[in-house]
DNA sequence: ATTAAAAGCGACCGGTCGTGCTATTATTTC
DNA sequence: GAAATAATAGCACGACCGGTCGCTTTTAAT
């Protein structure tokens, strides 16, 4: 039992390209099998429904995801330097985890608004997950001097969601190029200021 | 020729409001036409394709959005209350407005990523129309002397389009109700800080 | 080498999609 | 009230959707 493992990671990886470009929702059964060269049913063997393709997909690209933007930070030194590696690690990881298009998991996030399901529902894990994760991080910075004591890693936290979405909006949809800088000029001006609000 | 005028606004309506909860590629012809109490084809004599169906909605949601977000504006005094105005309405349009769902054009932002066409095309074009009411107003706003000189207004739009995309997330997505509030005192901060860089 | 299981193929199901066409009904105009 | 025109219904099309079936080939364990 080893080939069945193997073009399973094939189709995995071909799925969570498509979903870059297609969304989740968009991960059809035809021409996904036409990508890895399989037939429609060989590849439903896989998986025994969409909804499951859908679910391996979306773990495949959260484990892509920390490893590409989360799982790096360890040789950041503590503190803001690692929080800001994972930052910009964040707005490029799409480009960095070698996949075309945009960010899987804000597209997702909008398509399942209102869509309601296990997918759905492992996304918002997956999202609260990784807030915690900056959460910590903005703590450890403040413990270590780097941000002003009584900043509310929470609040501070939505606003970097905020630059990221940003970022997303500024490079993917309005495919304006100063977006970036734009979005790195934000985040400095943001750890440069006071964060007992909220 | 009153009638078919009607129906025609009649079906905007429907329109719009399905894009809010299934988004403007999910604007299907046959759910829509039984909305509306017609046939399929009867609702495609209106509209002679698909695509002009999704381009009538959008501009039917972006004369909603300007009457329910920018026009108000006058009302207040001009400088920055006039754009804490425009921010707070925008925040909660969909609701102004009337719709189900969330913010149809954030979620079209997304569909048409990676689409091209006319939708997109005009999509973007209402976007950066909304970018520059926003930006005079920042220039009003330090004009009066209610922020920063030097505040760079593109930069400072750049931030404000974030909040209201984490805005979207926080309340559509992750259904957190302390969304709202941490919006608003990211605003205030926003507001409060100089804007020099960018 | 034999064999049992895993893997994939091809045809097909009911359903929905967007899109045409032709009739028929309502409405307006003269 | 008749003629002209607008509005809608009815029907059918080809394509695609997710999903199921039985069959054949390949693989891996014995």
């Amino acid at each position: 039992m080893a080939k069945g493992t193997r073009t399973r990671s094939r189709i995995l990886i071909a799925a969570v390209e498509t979903a870059c470009t297609n969304g989740f929702n968009g991960l059809n059964l035809q021409p996904l099998a036409d990508r890895v060269g399989l037939t429609k049913s060989g590849l439903y063997a896989h998986f025994r429904s969409k909804e499951a393709l859908q679910l391996a997909a979306l773990e495949h690209a959260a484990g892509l995801f920390q490893l590409s933007v989360v799982a790096p930070a360890k040789t950041a030194p503590a503190g803001l330097p690692r929080l800001r590696g994972v930052f910009e690690r964040w707005l490029e990881w799409p480009v960095g985890a070698g996949l075309p298009g945009h960010c899987p998991l804000f597209a997702a996030a909008v398509e399942f608004d209102v869509e309601e399901g296990p997918v759905r529902e492992r996304l918002m894990r997956l999202f609260r997950d990784f807030r915690e994760v900056l959460e910590q991080l903005v703590a450890s910075s403040v413990r270590h001097g780097h941000l002003a004591p009584g900043t509310v890693p929470r609040q501070l936290v939505h606003e970097l969601v905020a630059l990221r979405y940003a970022h997303h909006w500024g490079l993917d949809f309005m495919r304006e190029a100063a977006t970036a800088e734009r979005t790195r000029a934000a985040f400095t001006a943001l750890i440069g200021r006071g964060h007992s609000i909220g």
